[in-house]
RNA sequence: GUCCCCAUCGUCUAGAGGCCUAGGACACCUGGUUUUCAUCCAGGCAACAGGGGUUCGAAACCCCUUGGGGACGCCA
């Protein structure tokens, strides 16, 4: 048999996400465990979305793991570049392949075109998806708009009939019609790949023998081996793991739970804890043991163990395994120089020092002051925000507003926090020092303390989003019909 | 809506036809140890979604129903 090769493929189009380090671990864990190799490429053909400052976020986030890989960036290996922006022209070389064959066709709909079909086959309620309109141009009219630079993409074609069986390592056979299956974008009209593609293509030149990702990707397993035998290539093997939950069973998401790795990084949680958790995931050791690291997870894995129910990221586990890691796998001077280093590194020392230093007079003031940068979220009440002008309403206004507007922002710095800060207030009418009230007490606890934009900017955006959701929990939470108004009113402002 | 996937305590799960009166862990409750608390220890509560088959025997295999989730983008 030939080597054993897996990958994660992260997009860097956002915070690191905890469900990435997910599929790693069991990709990792699988290729090790039978002397194979664990590769990392990144996804950057979303050219708006991609942000380099994402990319090295993931990268420390799955460091920071111990995820390490064997191929990819900062280690290279003989199938690079591990970054498809960087492999434009093998993409273009293969296109190329599948437009001669016929395999694929240019595609001059413009997206209104798209948006009405849609809308009509949706009221029509028949199967979503292209119509095959571009199919019917002759060779001489496409050769001629593409000559003339019209603005095209590429899309593969479909059978009409029949259907596509694959064998999942899991699941065994699943089948899907093809009548099921769109004729799926391969290249975009700015002229790169869509992951379809993209992943097709460098799954198959970077030897990955075992294709093991999310189960939201089970309906487009049958456009990938169409491309395969497209090109006479071998099809690896199709392994979809359960998705990670919400405790409300939906499918993971920072709307309704911290997914960012960096969020439980800065609670204070041990990577060798959280990598433990998610091991626990849907797998056991064949022993029962819940407690184990990633060399004993490797030694002892075995795909078939993985239980296909979507579990639930329950954080109250985590808790209990984190603090059973900080009992019994650290020693004093150990966790002595960890706590050290996670609560006063270099970093957040600096920037927190001269927030303190102007609003104390003996160093015993500090640490009540500074406690909620290293504290868990702060206890609050709906009490603390009794206002002189301000209604609970307005001040759950403010902070959802608030958190819509940080969360948009492109650049994460103090004058960013600030400007788009004060613009609400003026957008909402508000004195800034009213319209703060509420943030302060939701990141510090208090009514008075250190600079609110500062400490938001210090915090970050997952640790400030976690408090601001849970003031507005403490204070009554959003009702379906108001989120509705909220957000109507949200659009409207600008 | 269409298609696909899934289904054991509230949660994570063990379970490969008889070892199942369904085991462990989190959470919760009770008791013990501890100057308090936490830890730790002992105990308790709590599940095979429903209905049909197959079989001498079903949590396990098959079918239907129900429930949950996912996909249906020039996002990945």
């Amino acid at each position: 048999m030939s080597e054993i090769r897996t990958r994660i493929a992260p997009s860097p189009t956002g915070d690191p996400h905890v469900g990435t380090a997910y599929i790693a671990l069991f990709n990792r864990c699988f290729a090790h465990h039978h002397g194979g190799k664990f590769i990392l490429r990144i996804e950057d053909t979303d050219q708006v979305r991609s942000t380099d400052q994402s990319e090295k976020d993931i990268l420390e986030a799955l460091g920071w793991l111990g995820l390490s890989w064997d191929e990819g960036p900062g280690i290279g290996g003989e199938y690079g570049p591990y970054k498809q922006s960087e492999r434009g022209e093998i993409y273009d070389q293969h296109i190329k392949q599948l437009l001669d064959t016929g395999s694929a066709f240019p595609c001059f709909c413009t997206s209104h075109r798209l948006d009405d079909l849609r809308k009509q086959q949706m009221s029509d309620k028949a199967a979503v998806g292209y119509d095959g309109h571009c199919l019917q141009l002759g060779p001489e009219a496409v050769a001629a708009r593409v000559a003339a630079g019209e603005e095209h993409v590429i899309r593969m074609k479909i059978p009409k009939e029949g259907e596509c069986t694959f064998d999942d390592m899991l699941r065994g056979p699943v089948s899907i019609s093809w009548s099921q299956v769109d004729m799926q974008v391969l290249i975009k009209s700015d002229g790169k790949p869509t992951y379809h593609f993209a992943n097709v293509v460098d799954d198959h030149l970077m030897r990955i023998s075992h294709v093991i990702r999310g189960e939201e990707w089970i309906n487009s397993a049958p456009k990938h081996i169409l491309l395969y035998q497209y090109f006479g290539w071998d099809v690896p093997v199709l392994c979809h793991m359960p998705l990670l939950r919400n405790p409300d069973k939906s499918k993971l998401s920072k709307r309704k739970n911290p997914t960012s790795i960096g969020y439980y990084q800065a609670m204070g949680y041990l990577p060798e804890a959280m990598l433990n958790y998610l091991g626990m995931m849907g797998w056991t050791m064949p022993t029962g043991e819940e407690m184990f690291n990633l060399q004993e997870m490797t030694h002892s894995f075995d795909i078939n163990r993985v239980s296909l129910g979507g579990p639930i990221f329950d954080i109250q586990k985590l808790d209990w395994l984190n603090g059973k890691y900080i009992r019994e796998s650290l020693d004093d001077q150990q966790f002595a120089k960890l706590f050290a280093e996670w609560a006063f590194s270099a970093d957040k020392i600096q920037r927190i020092v001269p927030l303190l230093k102007q609003r104390v007079e003996r160093f015993c003031d500090v640490a009540e002051l500074g406690s909620f940068f290293i504290s868990a979220n702060p206890t609050l009440s709906i009490e603390l925000f009794e206002h002189k002008v301000l209604t609970i309403e307005a001040q759950i206004k403010i902070l959802q507003f608030s958190l819509w507007h940080l969360e948009a922002l492109e650049v994460w710095n103090r004058e960013f926090i600030e400007s788009s800060l004060q613009g609400l207030a003026g957008q909402l009418d508000l004195k800034i020092r009213d319209f703060l009230s509420p943030l302060f007490l939701a990141i510090s606890g208090k009514a008075v303390s250190t600079s609110v934009i500062e400490s938001i900017d210090i915090l970050k955006l997952d640790i400030t989003r976690a408090r601001l959701r849970a003031a507005i929990d403490v204070l009554g939470g959003i009702s379906k019909k108001m989120a509705k108004n909220l957000e109507r009113e949200y659009r409207s402002l600008d």
